[in-house]
DNA sequence: AAATGAAACGTTTTT
DNA sequence: CGTTTCATTT
């Protein structure tokens, strides 16, 4: 679509200042942020002073890149564009030292400091939900400190709020000892570095894509970056991420936020057919109208009817998509075809479908990829290479020792940083050579279990060890068991070939091909093939082939980068590879600003899409609806919805079909 | 006191 | 499936 209608050509030639675009789905919101840059550069702007900002990084790069064959990349270069969080990461690792976590990570830090605390009491929140409660807190409470915060919304908490707050301010200092930062952080920094640090021009437009969905916090930012003209677009009604922090009053009150704030909106749908659109338009208008619209359908072609399908299994419905799924691949590419869901769980058992009948299926999200435990240890190997001594990573590895828990882990690690001034890598590569090791003994608690009586008949055990380990005074920490011993003897040698390298993809090869790697893939795979108290040999194989396979993209990833470290943040950050092979598999929050010729909408069972636990907190059932809204939107030619009246054989009671199709459906 | 292994549990969504 | 809990082992 090259050429403008007269809404977008408004929407893009409208002055500085504030403007917000309300773009419903499908109206060509991409086109018009890509001629705004254009016309923006047009005008003498300089590449550099134009922000872009986006839900994810690959909306941002397919941007740039449109306009890159547009334009030549010379003219585009040094536009400031990704997720607020990159962004945030970008400007602030110029200015600090900046170890970007893992959220899973960090929580798993989290814990140790709440269990050393925790007061045995059943009122208490778990880790888990302090952990989210503070983040939710971090995105929207801009004036309280947490404490107030936590008085307020959960004044029945009484004394364990000081509990909570002691467990957080520890928290905060095990973060800032490690120059740890997850992505609150990232984003609070960057709220302070706009704010107080920014010392150059000010930007001549920042541009933002999916402005529903932008929290306080971010909203701040915004507000926070010194700029001569705000150009926002989004659509109230594809607001889904309140569970985030996302404030659908940001876009609601825009008008009043901002002086002579300019308003277009974009109607002309140019993606769906029109009953798929007449069905999504009657769903969202049970939703409280923010700013007048509608959509209007361009598409006039003759369409397929829209498709319901009941079944009395889950298990029936997953194999009838399959089957039918089966019947389009010879018109169709599976690419063009996605199975969208509510929730996560869905995409297991649909995947499982489709691969039995040999359909090839490309997964989004799901149990994060990155989450999986072969992929963090190959990281968390790659990290140990690298100067920082880094607490975590060297944890995750740890703990696959057989007979190592956090307490040893801490004792280990506490023993190699002493050996190396500091220093994890150099404790294990190079310790330091004294007479005798008592001085460990002294420094912390931890160490009083050296007896330096014993320390040179226990260093003598380990003489068999084939490497210069053996001499290094760790092993005369007498927990140390046999397993564990020669467990660090491989990573010593992981370390030792390693540690000069800094080439993600040679050193992520180097880890996968390692014997400690293969060491902990095994226990892996051992541990995924229990049946009934015993490990099933044949099941054993076909998990460590599903391991490797899950290896092979990260060690594919890691080409695209030059050093460790940049990769090691943009895997964090969900700069995400490239799937598009496949059938689609993705959950609704995924598929936003995606779409697709056929979509498959399945589990639509009451209390599932709607999920009725949720609808009466964060966004309500509205939020489920806007959901609902963004799954049908995503369709161009055909909808195909299903639903099962249970999940499992022994489920107790049937569910009912949920009341979003009935919504949809003519009177 | 720490680690293990078996058994029960529950599971939204993402940067 | 991973996480949590509990009883048992080291």
């Amino acid at each position: 679509m090259n050429r403008l209608n007269d809404e977008q050509f408004a929407a893009v030639n409208t002055s500085l200042g504030s403007n917000l675009i309300i773009a419903s789905a499908g109206t060509g919101k991409t086109s018009t942020i890509v001629a705004r840059i254009e016309k923006l550069l047009n005008d003498g702007a300089k590449a550099n002073s134009i922000m872009l900002l986006t839900f994810t990084n690959k909306a941002a790069r397919e941007m740039i890149a449109r306009l890159e064959k547009k334009l030549g990349s010379s003219k585009i270069k040094g536009i400031v564009s990704g997720t607020f969080h990159a962004i945030s990461l970008e400007y602030l690792k110029k200015h600090k030292n900046i170890q970007l976590k893992r959220n899973s990570e960090l929580r798993a830090l989290l814990k140790s400091i709440y269990e050393k605390y925790s007061p045995n009491k059943d009122d208490l929140f778990d880790y888990s939900y302090l952990a989210d409660i503070y983040s939710r807190f971090n995105n929207t409470n801009l004036v309280d400190d947490f404490r107030g915060y936590l008085k307020t919304n959960y004044e029945e908490q009484g004394d364990n709020i000081n509990f909570y707050c002691k467990v957080l301010s520890e928290y905060e200092e095990q973060k800032k000892a490690h120059n740890y930062y997850d992505f609150d952080d990232l984003l609070l920094n960057a709220k302070d570095f706009f704010t107080n640090d920014y010392k150059n021009e000010p930007f001549y437009e920042v541009l933002v894509d999916e402005y529903q969905d932008t929290n306080n916090l971010q909203s701040a930012i915004l507000d926070a970056i010194p700029k001569k003209s705000l150009f926002c677009v989004g659509d109230y009604d594809q607001s889904i991420y309140a569970f985030n922090g996302a404030n659908i009053e940001i876009i609601g009150s825009f008008k009043d936020r901002y002086k002579n704030a300019r308003i277009y909106s974009l109607n002309k749908n140019y993606r769906s057919v029109s009953n798929i659109l007449e069905f999504a338009n009657r769903v969202i208008t049970k939703n409280e109208r923010l700013y007048p619209k509608e959509l209007i359908v361009t598409r006039k072609e003759a369409t397929k009817p829209i498709k319901l399908h009941s079944f009395n299994l889950a298990n029936e419905q997953y194999e009838f998509i399959a089957n039918d799924i089966l019947s389009k691949l010879e018109a169709n590419n599976r690419a063009d075809i996605a199975v969208i869901y509510r929730n996560n769980s869905s995409g297991d058992l649909m995947e499982r479908s489709l691969k039995q009948k040999g359909i090839k299926i490309a997964r989004k999200g799901g149990s994060s990829f990155y989450e999986l435990k072969e992929i963090n240890t190959l990281i968390n190997l790659a990290n140990l290479t690298n100067k920082n001594s880094d607490i975590l990573s060297f944890l995750g590895i740890l703990l696959e020792s057989k007979g190592v828990g956090n307490a040893k882990v801490n004792i280990i690690y506490k023993a190699f940083l002493e050996l190396g001034n500091g220093s994890l890598l150099e404790g294990i590569l190079r310790p330091i050579k004294k007479d005798n090791y008592d001085f460990l003994a002294k420094s912390d608690e931890a160490f009083g279990l050296f007896a330096s009586t014993q320390n040179q008949a226990k260093q003598s055990e380990f003489s068999f060890l084939a490497t210069e380990f053996k001499n290094n005074p760790v092993l005369l920490l007498k927990e140390l068991k046999f397993d564990n011993v020669t467990f660090l003897e491989e990573l010593y040698k992981f370390l030792k070939e390693n540690e000069n390298i800094d080439n993600p993809s040679v050193l992520l090869n180097n880890a996968y091909s390692s014997k400690i790697f293969s060491l902990i893939i095994n226990n892996l795979a051992a541990k995924r093939s229990f049946k009934g108290a015993k490990i099933v040999n044949e099941i054993k194989e076909q998990k460590l082939e599903n391991i490797k396979n899950n290896c092979k993209y990260i060690l594919d990833d890691a080409k695209n980068y030059n050093t460790f470290k940049e990769f090691y943040e943009k895997t964090i950050l969900n700069i995400d590879y490239e799937n598009t092979k496949g059938v689609q598999l993705l959950t609704v929050h995924a598929s936003k600003g995606l779409e697709f010729e056929i979509v498959y909408l399945i589990d639509l069972a009451q209390g599932r899409f709607p999920n009725l636990k949720l609808s009466k907190s964060a966004g309500g059932i509205d939020e489920e609806r806007r959901l609902f809204y963004v799954a049908l939107t995503r369709a161009k030619d055909e909808l195909i919805m299903s639903w099962a009246k249970r999940q499992k054989e022994d489920d107790k009671t049937d569910a009912i079909r949920s009341i979003f199709i009935d919504e949809g459906k003519k009177n």
